[in-house]
DNA sequence: GCATCATCAAACTGAACAGTACGGTTTGGG
DNA sequence: CCCAAACCGTACTGTTCAGTTTGATGATGC
């Protein structure tokens, strides 16, 4: 087996793996863990089940890879807004935080993003593993950066914080409040982000915290 | 069948009735709705599966009178402490709140709430009833709550502020990053909810957002 | 053409589990 | 003391489903 066929190879797995992957997405996040079957996940795939068992050793490696994979797309998707964004004036400070605000929140109040968030929850006690990397999502990702901005700014003299976690967790709760708890338990129809009018009154509350 | 009779009867039947309740709740807290069997929760309960079944329909059923008795147990315990709280100056504002956000962290970052919390969320797709139930615990009871308490300071002339929903929400949802997202994805060991000193860092930044 | 490997569809296995049936036992009223 | 209702434990039924087995099909390389 030389160098060529062995990469040739591992690339139609790759291929093969990436192709189960999406079929048990949809499956997975629209029936969760427990009621997704596995025949339904091959079906969706194109995939026979026991081509689906080559690949996975069973149905718990499957969502583990799922969930990690899709964790990880998010991440990165978050990590390119990341730029330098201006904070180098009230005013400038004020639009990049509505700005970055009505981002994520359009991007985790998506049903993808809900349910995905569903299922986590759900199996956390049991994939513990998971349920870090959900919640650094949100912990070490937005919140992050929210306290790095912040930083900046503060730096840069335009704000006055002497607790930047406090001040971190302030902005980014409260504009949760919209998704978590307000967004988590469906209802009916897509959950709706709030609305930039509301984003901004927000913003502009906490500002007054800070100045 | 006179009403004496009818009476006693209900009597025993609601206390079978609740010895139920109580067993499932243990049982459906601890493996989540997909994982409880009916004959852990007869065994759980000290009953047979066939009396389990003279009480309710189905295990379905069941789940819906468990969750929504926690949940109407849980704004009951939370009513009780509404009282008068006072308002009428800066500091007392500053203690009450302190004093409610203290009391609610507390109650829900209690294992047993939080196993609830995980449950219902993976079921709101399934069961919305429910689902709308649990959110009004937190909209419903602390966010009105806390909305009515900042009315009442705002009328005393003790902060300043226009939009009262987003100065709510930026309160409660600051306090509730602690257990949204933090401490729902069982991690290890209990939830610690913030200390003291956490709390009022946060309750003091957004008071200066509101003077 | 032939061997090999990946894949497929379909049937099968074994276990888990919701819900039921049944025969025996306790309890309480008359 | 007797009867009836409630209850108990156990065993059964039917179903669902993860994971396996089988045997066929098609592609790839020699």
């Amino acid at each position: 087996m030389n160098a060529a066929k062995a990469t040739q190879e591992s690339a139609r797995s790759e291929a093969k793996r990436a192709q189960i992957r999406h079929g048990a997405t949809r499956v997975f996040l629209a029936e969760g863990f427990a009621c997704a079957t596995t025949d339904a996940i091959a079906k969706a795939a194109g995939v026979s089940k026991q081509t689906l068992y080559v690949y996975y050793r069973s149905k718990e490696q499957l969502m583990i890879d799922v969930l990690g994979s899709l964790l990880s797309r998010l991440n990165r998707d978050h990590a390119v807004l990341d730029g330098d964004r201006p904070v180098d004036s009230l005013p400038q400070l004020r639009a990049t935080l509505v700005e970055l605000a009505s981002e994520v929140l359009k991007a985790i109040s998506g049903s993808d993003y809900l349910a995905l968030s569903r299922v986590i929850i759900a199996d956390s006690p049991r994939v513990p593993e998971i349920g870090r990397l959900w919640a650094q999502t949100i912990t070490g990702g937005v919140r992050l950066r929210v306290t790095e901005l912040l930083e900046r700014a503060r730096d840069a003299g335009v704000i006055v914080v002497d607790d930047v976690e406090a001040a971190t967790r302030l902005l980014t709760g409260g504009l949760l409040t919209y998704i978590l708890p307000d967004g988590i338990v469906a209802t009916d129809g897509p959950v709706t982000a709030p609305d930039r009018d509301r984003v901004e009154r927000i913003v502009d509350l906490f500002l007054r915290a800070t100045t």
